[in-house]
DNA sequence: CGCCTTTGACCGGCGC
DNA sequence: GCGCCGGTCAAAGGCG
């Protein structure tokens, strides 16, 4: 098991975990890494920005084809320097997905259902209730990776809170919550089972914060990259 | 000692 | 209503 050094050849991006993401790119990809969605939706990569913020994200919208260019990468100067922009180059035909824009409005409307402010206060049973709705309300984005370590480097910290053996799986699944106070993004993480070599990993949620590994507060400027 | 993972129990959703 | 299944909880233990 290699653990710094891994190449990811195979990247695509996919809303929902049960579609078959329709294009993948290949290309070298920085040991360090982060989530680059090759080719989504517009909408799909506004989100994404705001759950990987440490990436940068170029891309256009070809208004006749329906289809999104998309350019992420980490940093700034290994865009230019390191790579030619080509081989970033994906496309997917991407339609709109209702459920992630429901949920992706209904995430910036001022309603949050008062969670935060009671979930000491009240009943279990009422909390299960509210999660349960809670958790159908945020957009998840997932994609997958070839890479032979499972949870890849993100910038963000994650506190592992369950593994589940699924359904006709090998691997198992894990399941991620990002540290922070305040911050209720998911993430799961499961091997393909067709190809054990294919990480899939799921975010769920927005993050609402800058990523731990850039140590301090997040400054009103970095704070706008959360907000879209 | 604090933070993390592990893991069995529990719960709700869903199909039958 | 029942059973299966995925997702979450939380106690216990590990580790730095």
């Amino acid at each position: 098991m290699s653990t710094t050094s891994h190449t990811i050849a195979h990247h695509s991006l996919f809303e929902e975990q049960d579609q078959i993401p329709t294009q993948m790119g290949f290309f070298p990809f920085p040991t360090n890494l982060t989530f680059p969605p090759l080719g989504c939706h517009q909408s799909s990569l506004k989100a994404f920005s705001s759950i990987a913020p440490s990436s940068l994200a170029i891309s256009q919208q070809d208004s006749t084809s329906n289809l999104t260019e998309t350019l992420f990468h980490k940093s700034r100067e290994d865009l230019t320097s390191t790579f030619g922009g080509a081989q970033f180059l994906s496309l997917r035909r991407s339609s709109v997905n209702p459920w992630a824009l429901g949920e992706v409005s209904d995430c910036f409307s001022s309603k949050r259902s008062g969670f935060d402010d009671h979930h000491l206060g009240i009943s279990a049973m009422k909390m299960k209730k509210i999660k349960a709705r809670r958790k159908v309300r945020e957009p998840r984005f997932c994609f997958k990776t070839m890479s032979d370590v499972d949870v890849l480097d993100d910038g963000y910290k994650w506190r592992k809170y369950g593994q589940k053996v699924v359904k006709n799986t090998q691997h198992p699944r894990s399941y991620y919550r990002c540290t922070q106070d305040n911050c209720r993004v998911k993430k799961r993480v499961e091997r393909l089972a067709e190809d054990p070599r294919m990480v899939i990993t799921t975010y769920e949620g927005r993050h609402v914060h800058s990523p731990s590994n850039d140590v301090e507060d997040s400054s009103p400027s970095q704070l706008g990259n959360f907000l879209w």
